[in-house]
Formats: C-alpha cells, sequence, structure tokens
DNA sequence: CGCCCCGTTGATCCTGTTCAACGGTCGTGG
DNA sequence: CCACGACCGTTGAACAGGATCAACGGGGCG
C-alpha cells in the first residue's frame, strides 16, 4: 500500500513525467491523465504493484473482480482462441484501465503482459463502485476510459481492414508516436520494446513484412533508425507520417 | 409467450420473439436480454422509434447525449477515416446498446445505421445515470454491456487477423447463427440482409472473395444456398462451421 | 423494354507469405 | 579470451491467397 517514493525510473522515458514539453501541438491529455490518476487514487483504496516486462497483470479465465491502472510503463492485451490463435488486440499506455472484458462474464478474456517495467495499480471493481456513489466524478472517469477502449478497438478495426501493410506500420508509429505525445513526452524519437513478431501479430502480419515495411519508411525518409539498435526510431516529422497513411503510398511531394 | 406452431417461417426472424426454444445449447441469454430490456423500460423515461433499412441512429460528428438499445431487427456500426476509408466495424442486435463510443469525446465517433426493419429505444445518458442511482442493478447491465462490446470486438480483431477469407466468412456466418441461437431463435437457416458489398467490408475482403468464400462453404456442404434468394442461408451443422473455422479448411472428415 | 444493381465466375496481377540464408548481439562456458 | 549457440532482424527468391479487371445472368423497377 505503501513504498509510493520509488517506482520511478529515471531511465526510461514512459515513466517518469516530462521534464521539458515538447513542441508538438499539445493538448492537455496529460493532466487529464494526471487529475484521473489524482482523483482514483484519493477515492479507492488501490494496490500499487511494480512489474517488469513479461510480467502478467491477469490471465484470460481467471475469476475478474479488479480493475487495473497504468501508471507507468506498457502493456499488451492478448486474446487467444480456443484452437490456439493469439491476437494482441491492444496496447495500454499510462493512464489506460485493464481489465474491461471481465466484467460481463465475471472472468477475463484476454492476457494482460507488462512490456517493460511499470507500475500498476489495482483495485477492488467492488470497491471503486462504492467509491462512485460517494464521488460520481469517478464514475464518469470509468465510463470515458470504457469509451475510449470502444473506440480505439475500433480505430484498429479499420486500419486492418483499410490499410496496406506499409500503411499500416506507419499508422502503428504514428499512434506510439501521438500516445507519447499526447502524454507530454517526446514523440520524436520512439523506442518500441517490442519485438518484430510483437509488431506483427499486433498488425496482422509477418515479421518478414514487419521489417520490410520498417526498412522501406525508412528509405522515404518517413522514418530514421537509431544508430545502435533497430529498435529505436526517430520520426522526423509526425505529419509526413500521418500523410502517408492518409494519402496512400504516394506523397506527390517528395516522391521519386 | 406460447403459440408453437408458428416461428417457421416469420418473413422477419429478428423482429420477433422467440416462439418456440431451440434445440441447440442454449444459455438463457434470451431471458437476460428480456430481463434488461425490461428493467431499463420500467426506470429510465425512453423514447420508442420504429425504424427501416438505412435509417441512420446517430453519425460521426453528432453531439453525444444519449444512448440506444435494440429491441428490435439489426444495425450496423460503420466507422469512418478522415480520408473516407468506411468499415463496419460492429453488427448490433436485439439487446445490443449503441452509442458508447461518444460518451468520452462527446461526440459519436461512428455511424449507426438500421439494416432492416426494427425498434431502437432512446434515452438521455444523464437520465439513464440518474436511474442508477435509485437502481444499482441498472448500472450493472451498463457495464455489462460496455465490456461485452469491447470484447466482441477483440474477438474480431482476433478472427480478422489471423483466418483466411474462408474461415472468416465462416466465422461471420456462425457468429451470425449464434446470435440468433443465443437469442432464442432458430440459427439453421440465416437471412442475412446485407449486400456481399457489406458483408465484405464487415470481413475485410472483396465483395468477389465474399462470393467465391460462400461458394466453397457450399461446395464443402457447410452450407446451403435456400432455392430462392442467394442471401438466404441454410446451416446443416453449425458445429461443423464452427469446426472449419477452427481446424482450417481440412475437417478431415468428409474432406477429398 | 431498358436500365441498374446484385451476385457469380473466370483470368490475371500483385501484395504479402513462406522458405531460406546471412549478419549482429548477447549470454554462457570452455 | 574466444567459441558457441540462441535469438533477433534483414534481405532475397519463390509461391499463393486475394485483389483487380472483366464478362455474364438474373431480378426489380421506371
Amino acid at each position: 500500500m505503501l513504498t509510493a517514493t520509488e517506482a520511478r525510473h529515471p531511465t526510461r522515458p514512459m515513466a517518469t513525467p516530462p521534464a521539458a514539453l515538447p513542441h508538438f501541438e499539445v493538448p492537455n491529455e496529460a493532466q487529464r491523465i494526471a487529475a484521473m490518476l489524482e482523483l482514483v487514487a484519493a477515492t479507492v483504496p488501490l494496490q500499487r504493484r511494480v512489474v517488469h516486462a513479461g510480467d502478467t497483470i491477469y490471465q484470460a479465465g481467471e475469476d475478474f473482480g479488479r480493475l487495473h491502472i497504468v501508471n507507468a510503463g506498457f502493456f499488451k492485451i492478448v486474446n487467444s482462441a480456443s484452437d490456439g490463435r493469439e491476437q494482441v488486440v491492444g496496447l495500454q499506455f499510462r493512464g489506460d484501465w485493464l481489465g474491461f472484458d471481465g466484467i460481463a462474464t465475471g472472468r477475463y478474456g484476454c492476457d494482460a503482459i507488462a512490456m517493460d517495467t511499470g507500475e500498476i495499480w489495482s483495485f477492488s471493481y467492488e470497491a471503486l463502485l462504492r467509491a462512485c456513489l460517494a464521488q460520481p466524478r469517478l464514475l464518469g472517469l470509468l465510463h470515458e476510459a470504457m469509451s475510449r477502449e470502444i473506440s480505439r478497438e475500433r480505430d484498429s478495426l479499420l486500419s486492418l481492414c483499410t490499410l496496406s501493410a506499409d500503411a499500416r506500420v506507419a499508422d502503428f508509429l504514428h499512434y506510439w508516436a501521438e500516445s507519447l505525445a499526447r502524454r507530454g513526452l517526446r514523440a520524436d524519437q520512439i523506442s518500441l520494446r517490442m519485438s518484430r513478431a510483437e509488431i506483427g501479430n499486433y498488425l496482422g502480419m509477418t515479421i518478414e513484412s514487419v521489417s520490410r515495411a520498417l526498412s522501406r519508411l525508412s528509405a522515404k525518409r518517413l522514418i530514421r533508425f537509431a544508430e545502435k539498435g533497430r529498435r529505436d526510431i526517430e520520426i522526423p516529422e509526425l505529419s509526413a507520417l500521418a500523410a502517408f497513411v492518409h494519402g496512400g503510398p504516394a506523397p506527390a511531394s517528395l516522391l521519386q
């Protein structure tokens, strides 16, 4: 319940609040999230847990009873079919909630797995509902989080069905960078802590296709690989990436 | 509640409550939905609206303020990107809720369109929340509906990413039939009131591929076309369809 | 009747998968 | 210290599943 002082990792870009605000158009989403976390912490008895890459927050089939909020780090949601097919269906960052899929059935429907060091706040769903009676704003936050989750998944569906492989990868990078920017973190150089296999699974394509798509994006100067480690990617112009996703493979300006 | 003799060809399979319970494994989901509708109708001031194919319930960008429940008919949810890409991201049947995507932003994020004659119950989100104070069970229903929606979309993601075109179509038919069965309607002959184009869009494939997939499923005896009208489909064995989805294209028993 | 929309089927093309080989990095142990 | 193997990412070549292009039949309706 205590030990609040630690749980910070200055070396981990995900965990710390921004030191300098970026120069992108920055909505006050970071404040929204901070206020949300503050309110939850103040009104719901919660348990903080520091997690490391690979740690499981919950697993499909477990009894539901608790919800979770990402305070730091990031997490993947994996949905599995009875025949063994697995699919990463969501990536959750600071301020996102985990576990909604368990409410209806009383059992979690997916696995939630940490992709990096981070901190998870967990609390009983029942306790949350009780707290909502005293503090109705809390209910609004809950509904907002669920609504956001629904919209986000619909956007995934749209991207998966309507975009080419290259555009899907570009959209993925754009989404990632935007998620950082919205939280007040710098978005011009992101460090995916996912293997190509995980990216491919998330985007519904193979490792090779992901690799090729990244190479092509790099050739088009839409991204740049950091010197060391091809998991660190620079995005010179976020809007160019977005334009590529939308306008198709031909930005018309700097093509051939 | 009886009148068991009809229910053969109600001409409108979606609209009417079940007359005879089917012989499939039938959970009491029909009762769950009926009880839900009853409770909502008793506690929330709602507006009933009869709609016809093509009618719009709400559109992306409109101010959010109301939620909707399908009492009869069925509806598609269409998500659109700024560049014009459109994607059917959900199909909603009796008992399903519409409009959750508007809660977070205050504006609907998708279009909801009737695919057939039906009836929609609409009510103010604020009024619902007020009613929840008096009747906490209502809040449980709301959360359950949102949770279900999230799970459903994750399953769509899984199917889209991991299944071949034929399996996707089979899965779609299976989902449709199961949706009917769960509501106490007969599931062995379904009448899709969607064009091939709409099915294709929903499944992320072209009209031609849908057509071919249906032909192949028919050749495999997993489905059969009704004499007149290739939108009416018989499913001799629902479990065989499910087995095809999972076990891949080779059911091993009646192949070759 | 003519038109339009829908669904089917065939032929061809292309995107992304599959199969394969290779280089780099890291951790382990001789 | 370096050899080794496991893992990751990249790239090439061949393949295949769907997309695309095209033609045709049927039904509804002005």
